[in-house]
RNA sequence: GGAGAGGUGGGUGAGUGGCUGAAACCAACAGUUUGCUAAACUGUCGUACGGGUUAAACUGUACCGGGGGUUCGAAUCCCCCCCUCUCCGCCA
């Protein structure tokens, strides 16, 4: 959510950065928002007027109570009551115009940062940066959704049959490799300084919209009625949530979490030919990494998410690129997101494997989470993550491209988490 | 799930209707003193939204788990909800 008193300072830029995500409310909605704000400010001005009056005469009647005069104070008894309407009535009216402004507020999505380019759609992400060259696989290549089949490794139809599509049983040596990817992801984070988080992956309303998936994405969560509580999406709900109300000090900055969790998506609506086997899943494992830093750190910090991700991918031995992606494609929250796509030699494609983005203040200002700056200012704080990384769409890839007549060999990163080479 | 006890500022904790945005202590921060450290002393020390100002100073309102009510006036009284603790029940 944007500061209300950073749109009614820099209306015209935002409004024009807002046009790079073809932001088409962009005008009517910044307009709305600050007049909705003007309309708040002078509200809340008389109403606090008629309050302070209101608390004046309060003390009078004791203090007239106190020295016996009670026809005095029912006298100012009596103008206590008119006053009191007045607030009751105003104070509606200034609860009514802050949930309008707030409803409002949620419709606006972040600003892009300068260097985000315009653009269409996900054709126009920019690719920054391409790593390894594309694997050569003969005619008789097989897709990993025929592969695992073969070496019985994950069980779509098992799945099925207990839970649902795109629920998938992980068996043998597909469970062992997905425990190694886990542990790999973990213990590199944790040696590069983050501090291992095990989050619930159940929670409340409050923080759905901390992080922003409430109110307007309700469908993708899968959502518990009776408890209202939400499965969570991905660890970036439950990790970031837990700075919610927060004010850090500066020695506590910067935040730098990891956590494993399974994440649960409906995409209700979203199955289709690009969507077999591992591409997109119900439920899916990830490794998140979550970093909290100070404003002036904030785009440091996404360069050095990146270059870990990239580590990663280069140490798994996947081809990869990066993209910037592009207005139009940047998520709601979002004010620089880049994708790492890894190449699935059977399929020919490129898949999302990693989404590492800058919220800025975006998330923050929800949450409410700041810190206390140098001149003992509370100030909001950026949040940023990144999947570190996502598992399925790895092992996708993992399987396509490394699969030969004798089997599927496994990244030498991997064999220490594994205890076997070749999947056979 | 049942019964009881509680929820006050970063922490401990006082406060049963007005003088309380809240004592005291601890922690933290700044300073003084001191070869250094420690100690002592002095000061600062909640948040949000307004007004005001170039910025401050200054100033208004709200907030003592959350919501509602009683009252001229609520941390304090009443109702509902949430959470924590103890005991019981159930249980990986």
């Amino acid at each position: 959510m944007l500061q209300i008193n950073v749109i009614r300072e820099e209306r015209k830029e935002i409004i024009a950065s807002l046009q790079k995500r073809n932001f088409k409310e962009a005008e009517e909605l910044i307009d709305k928002a600050i007049d909705l704000d003007k309309s708040r400010r002078e509200k809340q001005l008389k109403n606090d007027d008629i309050l302070a009056e209101s608390n004046r005469l309060a003390k009078e009647i004791g203090a007239l109570m106190k020295e016996g005069k009670k026809k005095e104070a029912e006298e100012v008894k009596v103008r206590t009551a008119a006053l009191k309407k007045t607030s009751a009535d105003l104070s509606a009216e200034l609860e009514a115009v802050e949930q309008e402004l707030k409803k409002v507020l949620y419709l606006i999505p972040n600003v892009p940062h300068e260097s985000v380019p315009k653009g269409k759609g996900a054709d126009d992400n920019i690719s920054v940066h391409e790593h390894g060259s594309l694997p050569v696989l003969g005619e008789e290549a097989q897709p990993h959704w025929d592969l695992i089949k073969k070496y019985d490794i994950i069980d779509f139809d098992l799945g099925n049959k207990i839970s649902g599509a795109g629920f998938p049983v992980y068996k043998g040596k597909g469970a062992r490799l997905q425990r190694a990817l886990i542990n790999f992801f973990l213990d590199k984070a944790i040696e590069q300084g983050y501090l291992e988080i095990q989050p619930p992956i159940v929670v409340n309303e409050a923080s759905g919209y901390g992080t922003g998936q409430l109110p307007d994405k309700e469908g993708q969560m899968y959502h518990m009625t009776l408890d209202n509580l939400y499965m969570i999406p991905t660890a970036e709900v439950p990790i970031t949530n837990l700075y919610r109300d927060v004010i850090l000090t500066e020695s506590e900055l910067p935040i730098k979490n990891v956590g494993y969790t399974p994440c649960f998506r409906r995409e209700a609506g979203s199955w289709g030919a690009h969507v077999r086997g591992l591409n997109r899943l119900h439920q899916f494992d990830k490794v998140e990494i979550v970093r909290i830093a100070k404003p002036e750190n904030s785009y440091a910090t996404l360069e050095e998410m990146c270059n870990y991700v990239q580590g990663l991918l280069e140490q798994l031995e996947l081809p990869y690129r990066k993209l910037l992606l592009c207005g139009a494609d940047l998520g709601f929250n979002s004010a620089l997101t880049y994708d790492m796509e890894v190449y699935a030699g059977a399929q020919k494609r490129w898949l999302e494997v990693s989404s590492i983005s800058n919220f800025e203040t975006f998330q923050a200002n929800r949450l409410k989470l700041r810190y206390k700056n140098k001149e003992g200012k509370t100030q909001l704080l950026h949040t940023l993550n990144g999947s570190a990384l996502a598992l399925p769409r790895i092992v996708a890839a993992i399987l396509e491209n490394n699969q030969t007549s004798n089997g599927i060999n496994i990244p030498k990163a991997l064999w220490e988490y594994t205890g076997f080479k070749i999947i056979n």
